[in-house]
Order: C-alpha cells, then sequence, then structure tokens
DNA sequence: ACCAATCTAATTGCTCACAATCTAATTGTG
DNA sequence: CACAATTAGATTGTGAGCAATTAGATTGGT
C-alpha cells in the first residue's frame, strides 16, 4: 500500500487527460484511415484547409505548438502522399512554403462529416464537448511550460 | 476561406484535448527530470508504487491502456535505471514481473509533492480538477475504440 | 560594407504509441 | 496423452513529439 495516497493514478487530472486525448485519437483513426492520414497530419491539413495562402512551417507550428523537428518529417510525408507542396518564399529563403495540391484541398469534402462523426460519439458518451473545450483550452493555452 | 466551417481548430474538442494532454505533460518534464523519469515511466512508476507485489506486463498495459509494444522498452529502460527488475513467473514462464528495485521504491517520497505542485498550476489557471476529470474519465473508459 | 545577432528550417537522437507478427508457454478438449 | 486454441510477452516497422544542434538567410548597428 501506498504511504503517499495522492500519487495514485484515480486522484490525478493528468492520467485522465492523458488517457481521454488517446481515446479520442484512436477514435479518429478508423475514419482518418479512409482519406489516407494520420491524426497530427489531420490536424495539419484543417490549418491548411482554413487558409487561401501557403504557409510557412512556422506558423503551422505556432497554430498546433509545434516545432520543426515534428512537422517537417510530417509534412514530407504530407508531400510523399501528394496532399501538399513543400517550396520556398523567394523574398525569403529561409521560408518554406507549404500548399495544397488539388487533392489535398479536395480532401476536406471527404473529412467534412467527420466532426459529426465525433459530436455523435461525445453526445453518446453524455459529454458536453463545449464546457470541456472551454477548460482544456485554459491548460492548452496558459500552463507555465517551464 | 474553408466551405465547412465546423471543420476548424477552434471548433473541435479534439484539437484541446490534444494540446492540453502535451501542454499538461510538458509542465510535468522540469519536475520528474529530477527524478530521472520520463512522464510515461512515471505512470508506470505511479502503479508499482500502489502494489507490494510484482505486477506482469499485461497488469500494468491494463492500468495505463498501454500495450506490450510500449511497455517492454519502457520496462527495459526502467530496469537501465535500476528502478525497477525483470524476471519471470517460476508458475507461469511466460508472465513477466516487473518488481521495484529499493531504489525505485524510494523513488516515492521524492515524487510525493509533484501532485500538490500540479494543483498549484491547476489553481492558477482557474481549472477545476475534479470537475474536469470526471468527464475525460468518461471519454477515456467509453469511447469507442473501433 | 562589415560583421555580429537573429531567424527559419532541417537534422539528430531519444522516447513513446500502436498495429502486426512471432515465439514460447499453458490450457482445454477429445 | 495429444494437439489445437489461447495467452503473455517480445519484436518489427511506422509515425509522432521534443530537446539540442546545425546550416543558411536576413537584419541591424556601426
Amino acid at each position: 500500500m501506498s504511504q503517499h495516497p495522492e500519487l495514485g493514478l484515480d486522484h490525478q487530472l493528468c492520467f485522465s487527460l492523458y488517457r481521454a486525448s488517446r481515446a479520442v485519437i484512436r477514435a479518429y483513426r478508423p475514419l482518418l484511415k479512409g482519406l489516407g492520414l494520420t491524426y497530427p497530419q489531420y490536424l495539419v491539413m484543417i490549418v491548411l484547409w482554413q487558409e487561401n495562402e501557403g504557409l510557412s512551417v512556422k506558423q503551422i507550428g505556432a497554430r498546433l505548438g509545434l516545432d520543426s523537428g515534428t512537422l517537417t518529417p510530417l509534412l514530407r510525408r504530407l508531400e510523399a502522399s501528394g496532399h501538399i507542396t513543400r517550396s520556398r518564399d523567394d523574398a525569403d529563403e529561409r521560408r518554406a512554403v507549404i500548399t495544397l495540391t488539388d487533392a489535398g484541398r479536395a480532401l476536406q469534402d471527404d473529412a467534412a462529416s467527420i466532426p459529426g462523426e465525433l459530436n455523435r460519439m461525445y453526445a453518446a458518451c453524455d459529454v458536453d464537448a463545449g464546457d470541456l473545450k472551454t477548460q482544456l483550452d485554459v491548460l492548452g493555452e496558459f500552463l507555465p511550460s517551464a
């Protein structure tokens, strides 16, 4: 038996969060499989679908909270599967310009049904997604990172 | 502009969850660094601290929702750093028996202050950890996985 | 114009997650 | 007992995350 009862899985928010996040990603997996996307790739595509212009790695990273160490290989895979193209900004050669291909843009229509699908699952679990989201966003935005 | 407004980062619980989970793990990192543990290793140690007996890989995996593909190398690293020992059950040679070393058990005292540290961060963010946890546990336990 | 700071990506190395497969041990059934 | 089915864990391969470093481009101050 533990001498530190507060140090148990059942008493900590962290594990609930970690497990729920993996569970939601797992719920997406079969839906995204049909689109040929992983979950983080899907998030990058969502960012790109919201823009008409090409975005830099930096800009994508800022929206998702991911750095180039994660994004560079992920974007390489999205390029290999034909969803995006990668080039360099003429005005600033340091900037990579990530642009949707026609196929990548067309994928948005196929993805349109996914949010509704997930909302149905949340509802079936009696979870108020809106309320939950508000609290999670505070953690995601304001929790000290160091 | 998107033709599918519901398909945006700002409208989906999934991204908030994904980002918050990474933010919380990031908040743990500096605290765990002093113990020589990563976050998933910390979760395994919590499971072991709650038991007097050695546990099988299966039992640890059941509590955390992780499979042997994740746990086997992780446990190997915990063994290499001296926190646990791995042996085989005499009665059933298929079962690995994971046991805390004295050093691994002693680490519990060093970890005792961590939950309070995190609760202080949650409070500073005005997040009701208890309420949030209840909803997340529903998702983690009952969300369909296929 | 020079040169030092800054900035953007890319790279390297380590650690998860997880699907799929494999091996060996055990159990159940005839 | 024999042997098919099941079980536990390890292994392999792919794809994240993230810290730390590197390379190259740009900016700013003198």
